[in-house]
DNA sequence: CCTCCACAGGAAGCGCAGGAGT
DNA sequence: ACTCCTGCGCTTCCTGTGGAGG
């Protein structure tokens, strides 16, 4: 307390008692603490809006839920169980219903003294073998260093603490697509068939994917161990997702803010397209914070439009922001250029950027990669076609407006000197 | 039907960073 | 101090290819 009060005293007096009274920033200052105190409040607990919530109930999903409940519960009384895989679409609720499994078998194994350990790993987020094991790692409690070791070294001190303590693990692999089209399938192979290794212990995969083709990927040795079980999310219907939306409002909400018509316009614009609850949701937070931070007493569509749009400009300004600055010189280059330009003309363009700036250009070969990165991130299309005699090339242009691309630009330290 | 363009995209490998073990 | 390990961003070298024009 003391401390605090040695801070304030240090600021006034560095500042000045002026500012603190008679700036008119201040007086804005004001009006948000006003605000934060003694404004009217709609959101009353916003954790229910966070896509990380795990609800008591989840509709519309029992039949997945007895199912991945059926093939884990013979680990309850030790015994080996089928590996499982969750098919789905984005937001149809498989990470969530597995970890409702999960936990729920946690519980139920902590009273009956059972060891057993549940492992997650979000392959996209830990995107290569050593940190899925690192993941692994932590949640049996041993410690690994983040660099260092072999993988084979990490998954024998893996293996050995798991038969020593005879822990029964699942280990939930999410977004198992993403890393399979990108590394081989060893690691998976090496714990989905190991059954003997971990005795007396056990490891139980299971894996999510979004991709339902993902098999094709796959080693058929893998395949076979891996699906022993497959289990796969329809999208929500419009229905579904209103009702889902509604559960969650009432509980987030205070009583009375928020209206039919916005819960039905939510849905309507985050559901019908692919069933993604997620995105529904996610909207309805962010629309949350709109409706506050404008001081409405209520939740309406107006907050809901205008949520749609924050999100989507935020998602632009992240993407375009945290790219490597031989990704925005490349970018630049693609807005210099006319829409459909090749991949050649592109690279020529964005050798001229680089002069300017003073960066080291890129041979084209990773020029092509990182072309193709900004595809996958959605900031340029990018699609490869044949020109017959004229030669096969990529088609290139830019998704986003030039305008938003000079705004966020023309505040780069490096690259304002374009502008 | 064949040729040949202008790349796509795979494979290998390099140098560096960051760390463990001895 | 030294060796060994992996990941990362990159280069070099390479083979593959759809289809317009001859």
């Amino acid at each position: 307390m003391g401390n605090r009060g040695v801070e304030i005293f240090f600021l006034v007096n560095y500042y000045g008692w002026n500012i603190l009274f008679e700036d008119e920033e201040n007086n804005t200052l004001d009006n948000i603490f006003d605000r934060a105190l003694h404004g009217k409040k709609i959101v009353r607990n916003q954790t229910v809006l966070n896509s990380d919530y795990i609800p008591n109930k989840l509709p519309f999903r029992e039949k997945q839920i007895s199912l991945i409940g059926q093939s884990l519960a013979p680990i309850l009384k030790g015994n080996k169980c089928s590996n499982l895989i969750l098919y789905g679409k984005t937001g149809t609720g498989k990470t969530v219903v597995a970890r409702y499994v999960t936990e729920k078998l946690f519980e139920r194994a902590n009273n009956n003294d059972l060891k057993i350990r549940v492992a997650y790993s979000n392959t996209r987020m830990s995107n290569t073998g050593y940190r899925i094991l690192l993941d692994l790692a932590n949640a049996i409690g041993l410690n690994i260093p983040f660099t260092g070791l072999s993988i084979a070294e990490v998954l024998q001190r893996i293996t050995n603490v798991i038969s020593k303590n005879k822990y029964l693990v699942i280990f939930v692999l999410d977004e198992i697509d993403y890393f399979i089209k990108i590394h081989e399938d060893n690691l998976l192979y090496e714990l989905t068939r190991s059954y003997d290794k971990f005795k007396p212990g056990s490891l139980v995969v299971v894996g999510i994917s979004n991709d339902l083709n993902f098999k094709e990927f796959l080693n058929p040795r893998v395949l076979s161990s891996l699906s022993e079980e497959e289990i796969v999310f329809s999208p929500y219907s419009a229905e579904e997702i209103k009702s889902i939306l509604q559960d969650r409002a009432s509980i987030a909400f205070e009583e009375g803010t928020i209206s039919q018509a916005a819960i039905n316009l939510c849905s309507a614009l985050a559901g019908s397209e692919h069933g993604d609850a997620r995105r529904a949701v996610d909207l309805l937070r962010i629309a949350g914070e709109v409706a506050e931070r404008e001081n409405a007493s209520k939740l309406e569509e107006k907050h809901i439009r205008s949520a749609v749009q924050k999100i989507e400009r935020d998602r632009i300004y992240d993407a375009l922001n945290s790219l490597p600055i031989q990704a925005k010189a490349l970018l630049i280059a693609v807005t210099n250029s006319n829409p459909n330009s090749k991949t050649g003309d592109i690279y020529e363009k964005y050798q001229k950027v680089c002069i300017k700036i003073g960066l080291e250009p890129l041979t084209q070969r990773r020029v092509s990669s990182i072309l193709s990165e900004l595809d996958l991130l959605g900031v340029i299309s990018a699609s490869v076609i044949s020109d017959g005699r004229y030669g096969r090339t990529k088609k290139i242009t830019c998704s986003v407006s030039q305008q938003i691309i000079r705004e966020i630009y023309s505040k780069d330290q490096v690259l304002s000197i374009l502008y």
